[in-house]
DNA sequence: CCTCAAGGCCAG
DNA sequence: CTGGCCTTGAGG
């Protein structure tokens, strides 16, 4: 028994389809579900360079600028090269006018977040090094943000995408989908901070560092100092427990999802109002169950006016 | 194998 | 010095 199943001998059941339907536009109980694991290769990046504006040819030095940023920057570090601002280091900085200082141009380089360990001191030739993993987690980051708002017909709940697709009504679906529910290709950890990508590394070629490790360094922990106070030592831990995950909570109703597809036969097969039915359902308890099961919850008191106390 | 960032090259 | 294009080569 599900508490949003859609009974289509209801007012209510059947108002909601026709909400469904306007939302949708178009027919929802002639919709086949398919799902999806990722959006097509779409071309990765045509974003702006951060330092000029120009245009991306991919990642350099621990973040995507564009070809003669990345140059400018090598130089810059492999030469050791030490420019001086003629003006009040606040120079602007775009296609246009980055040749024209130089200093503020490769302040900005360092203020944005490329990395002096990526220049190589032994000038070794291709191969990777350890930004690699880094550059990968955050194309895939960008994708999946790309592909969540611009998603062309379908809708996608706790990484479950269901897309629509429309058979001719009348015929009976010669292939029916197979409809294997899976995640999105979600390496979501947590919150994903785009610009400066991540983590410090601990000993890259401390030779290169020096110089500028300085002024940057200072930054970053300038704007890593601003944390919120922590609690209570004690509370901590039990916070921690009673944290909802959003990856459990995504399992549990998935895992009900699967099981109810594939309890069900090729012709009692679940419409997608009905699968999204499913996925408020098992949302919803899961929540009861997490708000149970938290401690804070169970301190409340929870008191009955008793008859004396009773104001009219 | 292919990918794609890192270094190298060199005309402008 | 600049920046577009080429060559490398570890990792997926
Ligand atoms: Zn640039
Ligand atoms: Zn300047």
């Amino acid at each position: 028994m599900s508490l949003f199943s859609p009974d289509p001998s209801t007012q209510a059941a059947l108002s909601s389809v026709d909400y469904a339907q306007d939302l949708l536009g178009s027919d929802v109980s002639g919709a086949s579900l398919q799902v999806k694991t990722e959006d097509s290769w779409e071309d990765s990046f045509r974003e702006t360079c951060p330092i000029c504006g120009d245009k991306v040819s991919g990642y350099h030095y621990g973040l995507l600028t564009c070809e003669s940023c990345k140059g400018f920057f090598k130089r810059t570090v492999q030469n050791d090269k030490r420019y001086t601002c003629l003006e009040k280091q606040s120079c602007p900085i775009d296609k246009a006018q980055r040749t024209r200082c130089p200093s503020c141009r490769f302040h900005k380089c360092l203020s944005v977040g490329m990395r002096l360990e990526a220049v190589r001191a032994d000038r070794t030739r291709g191969g990777r090094n350890k930004l690699g993993p880094l550059y990968r987690r955050d194309r895939q980051l960008k994708q999946q943000r790309r592909g969540l708002d611009s998603s062309p017909a379908g809708i996608s709940v706790y990484g479950i995408k269901l897309e629509y697709s429309f058979q001719p009504q009348g015929g009976a679906p010669p292939t029916p989908s197979p409809s294997p529910c899976s995640y999105e290709d979600s390496q979501s950890t947590g919150l994903g901070f785009s610009s400066p990508l991540e983590s410090p590394l601990p000993g890259c070629l401390p030779e290169l560092c020096d110089p500028y490790c300085q002024e940057v360094k200072s930054e970053w922990l300038c704007s890593s100092q601003v944390r919120p106070p922590l609690p209570s030592p004690s509370l901590l831990p039990e916070m921690m427990h009673c944290e909802l995950e959003e990856a459990a909570l995504r399992a549990w109703v998935l895992g009900h999802l699967q099981r109810e597809l594939a309890s069900r036969g090729k012709h009692d097969r679940l419409n997608t109002l009905g699968i999204m039915c499913r996925v408020a359902d098992q949302t919803l308890f899961a929540l009861v169950e997490w708000v149970r099961g938290c401690i804070f919850f169970k301190q409340l008191t929870v008191t009955y006016p008793t008859l004396n106390s009773a104001i009219i």
